[in-house]
DNA sequence: ACGAAATTCGAGTACTCGGTCTAATAATTA
DNA sequence: TAATTATTAGACCGAGTACTCGAATTTCGT
């Protein structure tokens, strides 16, 4: 009776995965079919949805995992003493994630599928409120150790740096003189501005 | 020797214009089939052809549209005095607008459409390269009154300030507790503190 | 070494895609 | 009216779609 060995299954999976990603953020999810997606991942078809059941759960899995990627660079930023540093330091890592036009690439077709699909919507919705919270929780902290005006409304600002963050992703795709590595002092000032009093 | 109607010619592209922005809207330029669009538009796949050679010149057609459209709405406003509050006019319009799913949707598909198809970037970049002029000019000649920071840097603020733009209609796609109506207040004191020293 | 389960393959499925073609009809002018 | 052109419908096309299936192969516990 032979088991499945679940580091090999686990790795099938990434090269899936990363076969896919590298796919859509080139196509996009309906641009790419799977026959691609399987060239990519030197695999048959048949050995594909051997792992995945459907093109949409791979799409799924993909938004899942960029969840855990986000929450990630929270706990590594979360040791910061300084809270404000700590924001404009995650703020910096998105601006460098967004210079790889694959990653904003992505991000930009979550969002689009996201109001198409009802199940990406609710996982990107779900991805989306993690970040928020995370967020406020930065901005609530700086804001009890007046690093930010005190009366700010964490939550309520925490949303717009939201709309700030996924406003990047759009610069790529739309700006061909948005260079992420030359924006990061405007970026800083436009956050200080509109969090400090 | 009969001749075309240029009226009548215009009244069926719109029809199909209009029928094409419902279906993408709903299910994404490559998720909607062009006989989708000819359903809607209650035309044969003869006929819409016969107006638009490929389904990409009907994408290319929105996406020029959308330029008119943005235009359109900065002639309306360029004739107020006082320009910063021409500027959170625009801002105010664009939140109604994103208030609309179908036209955020439309927006974040460009978007996407943008990173896929350098023909489709093209035009949008165009269309973010005027969006961009205006807010410039409105930035530095609210400047030069003393109505924002002077010493600012108008066309690196127009660009940040289209950066919020998008990233708001993103809201709409991933933050189902984003209500446009709701969050104008706090617009404002995002680009007011932003754009005033 | 055996046998069963896990994995892999790739031809094949029913169907959809964007787009073409033909042929009929409607409108215009000579 | 006759000739010419614009417009229309919808059957049709080859290529591609997501996915299936049965058989071949590999792997591992015994």
């Amino acid at each position: 009776m032979r088991k499945i060995d679940p580091e090999k299954h686990a790795a099938r999976r990434r090269l899936i995965l990363d076969a896919a990603i590298a796919c859509f953020s080139r196509k996009g999810f309906h641009g790419t079919s799977t026959a691609e997606i399987c060239a990519e991942a030197r695999m048959s078809p048949g050995n594909l949805f051997h792992y995945f059941p459907t093109k949409h759960t791979i799409i799924a899995a993909i938004v899942e995992e960029e969840r855990q990627e986000t929450a990630e660079i929270f706990r590594k930023l979360g040791e910061e003493k300084d809270l404000l540093a700590a924001l404009l330091g995650f703020m910096d890592t998105v601006l460098d994630l967004a210079g790889d036009p694959a990653y904003s690439s992505l991000a930009l077709e979550i969002a689009a599928e996201a109001m198409r699909d009802e199940r990406i919507g609710a996982l990107a919705a779900t991805n989306d409120a993690e970040l928020q919270a995370a967020l406020a929780a930065l901005i609530s902290g700086a804001a009890s150790r007046n690093q930010v005006d005190s009366a700010i409304d964490a939550p309520g600002a925490a949303r717009w740096i939201a709309a700030i963050i996924d406003g990047i992703f759009s610069r790529i795709a739309v700006d061909p003189g948005f260079s992420p590595k030359d924006e990061g002092a405007m970026m800083r000032r436009l956050l200080t501005r509109f969090l400090c009093s």
